[in-house]
DNA sequence: CAGCGAGTTAACCGTCTGGTCAAAGTTCAC
DNA sequence: GTGAACTTTGACCAGACGGTTAACTCGCTG
């Protein structure tokens, strides 16, 4: 008979070994390959290849190049966020800052394949993500932007636009990870070392940009 | 008989007008593509579609896909780093970062397509624009590196890391272009006032956060 | 160790893509 | 107003592209 009916049709559980291993296999590839070229630019050809397998063989697994796009994004959009989500309206406040540029940062540094896909995702204007950006994304910057306001009123930082407070945070961060060519060009680094000079830098210029007199 | 040479061939100077014409509608078309789709992403049949012409046409001024996003990078790339050459070691310090910051910001503002045509390379790994950043942009960042020093050893500003410091400025400037429709969503504005905000949130923060003691 | 479903593949399809070519049309200086 | 240079176009090409099909092989369970 014809092969089985592709195994992420309805099931979430995954199914067998092989399977579970292919998937890895094919989203580290996509990964790689969305990350560098975009959706429009990165090509099944490629992303087959760098998954060691061949095309139908991939498209066995992910029926069309957007569903492997999709699954890389579901996988990443709620992990991208926790860091933000940690930021709590109890902590310390400039301490709750600090450990948040930490985190992204060491994202940068570990994942920076990740934030170059959402990156480039943004770029090209959302057109797969739109109603993540929407829904969950705008809900939680707006319950943030409300932490950071009590912040404000209770004279722990500087009266500042929180909006642009959390984007300053995000672009100096991503920053390590999205154009990481260009800092180490520049730079003329080669391994990680720079990126801790980055979190001394950073954690200096928003500490006493954002303390109050 | 067969087409006369292309006309990019060998003479700078523009030779008639329906080629400045053309060649200027062929690079504000490719500039849109490129910026969204990056250079693999982008076709030629869009970009051709885009400037309202054939595509044949299009190359008979272009001859390849590559000449088209070199003429636009050479056109970009010096126009783009102006704003930070004009960061001198004579003037005020804290006021030479606010101008820095302002003029990137009006950059991001008014010329975002050239800004993410800029972070598209970088993210793909600046296959095209290596020697120019391991060329006259290391060697201009290295050059206001010293002038950042100079202005730490004066006291102008607290002793921050220079390097960082302009990675901090370009990227949060930057950012309003390359992540405009994020930025849009999340705050949930149309217009570009939110610019007006930003401006006044970064030059806050690098101010004070740059103060000497 | 048989058999069934999971996994794999060669061959293929229509379309898109970057690019070529020769011929036709247009512009402009003389 | 004419001719040479400049510009535009339709037809075309080879290879890449996303995706399909049918038949094959493999791996696991009874």
């Amino acid at each position: 008979m014809s092969a089985a009916e592709p195994p992420r049709a309805a099931r979430t559980k995954r199914r067998t070994r092989i399977q579970q291993e292919n998937e890895e296999k094919i989203l580290d590839s996509a990964l790689e390959a969305f990350s560098v070229h975009g959706f429009k630019g990165a090509t099944l050809d490629a992303i087959a290849e760098g998954a060691g397998m061949s095309k139908p063989n991939l498209l066995y697994y992910f029926r069309r190049k957007e569903d492997i796009h999709a699954a890389l994004m579901e996988g990443l959009l709620d992990e991208w966020l926790e860091p933000l989500d940690a930021l709590s309206a109890e902590g310390d406040a400039l301490a709750e800052i600090r450990a948040y540029l930490r985190l992204k940062l060491q994202m940068a540094r570990d994942r920076p394949r990740e934030s170059r896909l959402f990156a480039s995702e943004i770029m090209s204007g959302a057109p797969r993500i739109e109603a993540y950006l929407h829904g969950r994304l705008k809900e939680m910057v707006a319950q943030k932007v409300e932490v950071i306001r009590t912040w404000i009123a209770d004279g722990k930082i500087r009266p500042v636009d929180p909006w642009h407070l959390i984007f300053a945070i995000w672009s100096t961060t991503q920053h390590y990870a999205d154009f990481d060519v260009q800092v180490r060009i520049v730079m003329g680094v080669e391994g990680d070392g720079h990126i801790d000079d980055a979190a001394r830098f950073l954690e200096e210029l928003f500490l006493k940009g954002l303390a109050p007199n």
